[in-house]
DNA sequence: GAGTGGTCTAGACCACTAA
DNA sequence: TAGTGGTCTAGACCACTCC
């Protein structure tokens, strides 16, 4: 175990066990040795080991239960692809409830908000228009199988929604874009931003990861013939439990 | 200071943080109050607080300088666009090149790595061989202004490249379609992967974040016209400095 | 009841910064 | 030199699991 000797301990010890699971010598799953083990391995007292081992949780490394040991965490990984164009006729329908039954899982979504509210900065920024403009906020609580896995909330100017009764009944993306149409702000062209952060207490509570891990924020915007921005939807997935992809083909008249 | 009663110490002292973080109360930059001043305030020894203070730069949301203070970290993001489809005759090209000049800063790239070597297991799913497949690797070190921005290593079977020379000299991504071109396997459709995890060793040390906070990668597949997988290049980048973005437009017959 | 993880105390000592 | 963050010790006590 050769290793800096100007290192401080538990930076070495999380180092080192970070370094067993990268080789695989620490596989997912894997039982790591018990406290009292790696503090006699190491000769510290079993203090910093406690310390590293929190280290390597809030990094998702690895988890604890109590009473039983600390384990190394699984990397599965769920796909959310894009296909760009999108198939005819589908354009940008229920891409979740479409991934969901490709991964035999039972998808549902609740809605948890559907009302009238002044945009924040960061949205107003999305759509082109002044913070605090009146936007219909609708956000909903997907899941699949009973199991969560993302936040949705749509945000559509008022200006362009028109009333809120564009919102019921309540639909998906696909229908939703239809209804736009009908009021003259068909979508045409397409931004999706992808962002990491930590989730809102909120968004940490739904979701059932730890506030200290990070989420994956896409951010979907659409815009009419016009150019004007007529909606922009946030979603937010467990970072680690999640793939996002993306397909395309080169034109070609190139 | 109205919390969860059962909640333990620690666990309250970084959700009241984050708390603060969240409703801006607490600003990038800002510094935090001194060790013996959270302790006063919650009641609890210094140590606990040196506990929840080690949780919260683990997860990022904060950062501590001897003898100075802890502050909040910044949430500046710089953007990667794609453009889909890719304006003609840039094709794929220096997207890396073109954003660092957008920011106004002086892009370099560094060789770091060119040779044949067996394919990873996770490299040959992408390329669609068996693992262990000869492939040819290159790996670059990318910064801007001297500052260490991603590392891109990029892939392709042997049976494609034909030799090693397909490499020299040392170019793009754009050049190095081109002269697959030549050998008659034009890339024309495209999936980028992108993924969330912690970064490797060696990742950690160029890009200088600490090993428990998240990467971004985004690995990119070029197939050509006979849906043989030619390239492959895996891009990693730090998580919380980097937004992606994908830009597109509905077909016009549909 | 023995072993495990998880929280907490009350100190000690060091490295660094700023006045 | 005083204040700050950062590491570490040597314990204590609790919750949980398994036998």
């Amino acid at each position: 175990m050769k290793f800096a000797e100007d290192e401080v301990f538990y930076r070495r010890i999380v180092d080192d066990i970070r370094a067993k699971i990268q080789r695989g010598d620490l596989k997912p799953g894997d039982k790591l040795p018990s406290f009292a083990e790696i503090a006699k391995e190491y000769e510290v007292s079993s203090t910093v080991i406690k310390n590293a081992v929190q280290a390597l949780k809030t990094s998702g490394d690895i988890y604890g239960r109590q009473g039983k040991g600390t384990f190394v965490s699984s990397r599965k990984k769920a796909q959310r692809v894009r296909r760009i164009p999108f198939d005819r006729g589908k354009s940008t329908g229920s891409t979740f409830a479409q991934e969901m039954e490709k991964l035999g899982l039972e998808p549902s979504a609740r809605l948890v908000k559907c009302e009238v509210e002044p945009a924040s900065p960061e949205i107003a920024d999305h759509l082109g228009v002044p913070a605090g403009t009146e936007v219909l906020v609708r956000q909903r609580h997907m899941s699949a199988s009973g199991r969560p896995v993302q936040l949705a909330t749509s945000h559509i100017p008022m200006t362009v929604a028109g009333s809120i009764d564009i919102a019921f009944p309540d639909v998906g993306p696909t229908e939703m874009y239809r209804r736009l149409g009908e009021r003259g702000h068909r979508p045409v062209r397409f931004t999706e931003e992808i962002t990491i952060r930590r989730p809102l207490q909120e968004e940490a509570e739904f979701l059932g990861v730890d506030g200290g891990l990070p989420v994956i924020v896409v951010t979907r915007t659409g815009i009419d013939a016009q150019g004007t921005n007529v909606e922009a939807t946030v979603n937010v997935l467990d970072a680690y439990a999640w793939s996002l992809v993306y397909e395309w083909e080169e034109s070609q008249d190139d």
